[in-house]
DNA sequence: CAACTTCGTATCGAGACGATACTAATGCGC
DNA sequence: GCGCATTAGTATCGTCTCGATACGAAGTTG
C-alpha cells in the first residue's frame, strides 16, 4: 500500500503523507477540515502536520484561512490546484483495478470485516474514530433532505452527510 | 496500519521501516535474506535499504555478513536480540486483538480476498511476488519432509517450505 | 581481457517526524 | 473584570527516511 502511495505521488514529487493529507481534506466535513483533525487522522502530532501543511500551502495546493468564531482555529481546503491534482492522480484506482477479479459481493464482505477490525483497533488505541453520517449516532434526518446533527446542531446537506467527520460516533450494532 | 507500526516501533525507538525490515528478516528464506530482496520486498531503493541496514546493524539487532559462493553478495539474518527485540515487540498483536470479535470464517475469506487483490496490484506494477513454498509453482514434494526448489534445484526442510521467497511463482488456479 | 551487468555502499538534499518551547485565543473560577 | 489553565497552531532542532547519483567490487559475456 505504502508503495502504491509513493508512485501515485512521486510523479507530482509528493511524499505519501502529503497525498493523505490531500486526500483527507477533499473528504473532510466542516467539523473536520482543521491541522489537528488531520493529525488525529493520520496519528501524527500536530507539529509535524503543521510543517506539512506548511508545504502544502506554499505549494499551492491548500488554503488555510481563520475561523470565524474560534481565532485560534485554521480552516484548511483543497486550492484549486490541488482538486485538479487529486483528479489528475487517482491515488484509489490502482486499489479499484486490483479488485477486477474479485466479486463485488466478495468485496463488500471483506470491506465489512476490514471496517469491524479497524474499530476494533481505534478503540483499544482510544484513537479518534472517523467515519460519516449514516453510521452515526447523532446523525437525525429531518426531511428528505436534510439532516442534522444532534451532537453540535447543525443542519447538514446531502452531500455533507457523506464526508468524514471527526466527531463521529458509530451506531452500536445489536447483538444477536 | 501506520499508526500502529509508528506505536510498536516507539519504545524501542525504531522507525516502522526498520521494524518491518526485522519481521521480513526473520521470516525470509536462504535466497531472500538480502538486501536487494528486502529492497524489492518494501518497494524502496537499494540505497535507502543500505541506509537502514546500517543502523540496524549498529544498534546490533542483525548481522551482515559475505555469502560463500558470490562474494558481492551480502547475508542478513537477525541477532539474537533482534529476535529478541521481535518477541517482545509482537507487532502483529494488536491486529490479532483486532479481529477478535470476528468469525475465523470472515477473517479467512477477507484474508483470501486481500491476498488475491495484492496479486493483481503486484502483476500491474510488475512487482516482484513474495510467498512461501506452499503455493509455489517450483515446489516439489520429495518426501515426507523433504521439499525441493525446483527453481534453483535445492532440497528444502519442512520449516524452511514456510518462510518467504523472492522467486515465488504463484500456482495458477483454475478458472471455472 | 574488455565491456557490461549486478550487488552493495557512500553522499547529498528534501522532507518526515517527535520533542520541546513558544504565542495567541478561549474558557473557567473568582 | 482578572489570573490561570487549556487548546490550536507555529517554530526550531535533531534523527531518520528516501531517492538520485556516483562509486567500487565482483561476476558474466564475448
Amino acid at each position: 500500500m505504502r508503495t502504491e502511495l509513493r508512485k501515485a505521488g512521486g510523479e507530482e514529487s509528493l511524499q505519501p503523507v502529503q497525498l493523505q493529507a490531500l486526500v483527507y481534506l477533499s473528504r473532510a466535513n466542516r467539523y473536520s477540515n482543521t491541522p489537528q483533525a488531520l493529525a488525529d487522522y493520520l496519528g501524527l502530532t500536530k507539529g509535524t502536520v503543521s510543517q506539512t501543511l506548511l508545504l502544502l500551502d506554499r505549494r499551492g495546493l491548500i488554503e488555510r484561512f481563520e475561523d470565524d468564531v474560534d481565532r485560534r482555529v485554521v480552516r484548511l481546503r483543497l486550492s484549486t490546484s490541488g482538486e485538479r491534482l487529486l483528479y489528475e492522480t487517482q491515488p484509489a484506482l490502482p486499489w479499484q483495478n486490483a479488485t477486477r477479479n474479485i466479486s463485488p459481493n466478495r468485496v463488500r464482505n471483506a470491506v465489512s470485516a476490514l471496517r469491524e477490525a479497524l474499530m476494533t483497533l481505534q478503540q483499544d488505541n482510544e484513537a479518534t474514530t472517523f467515519g460519516d453520517c449514516q453510521s452515526c449516532t447523532w446523525c437525525q434526518k429531518l426531511s428528505q433532505r436534510i439532516y442534522r446533527c444532534g451532537q453540535m446542531g447543525d443542519r447538514l446537506s446531502g452531500p455533507e452527510t457523506r464526508k468524514i467527520c471527526r466527531i463521529y460516533a458509530p451506531k452500536v450494532e445489536e447483538v444477536a
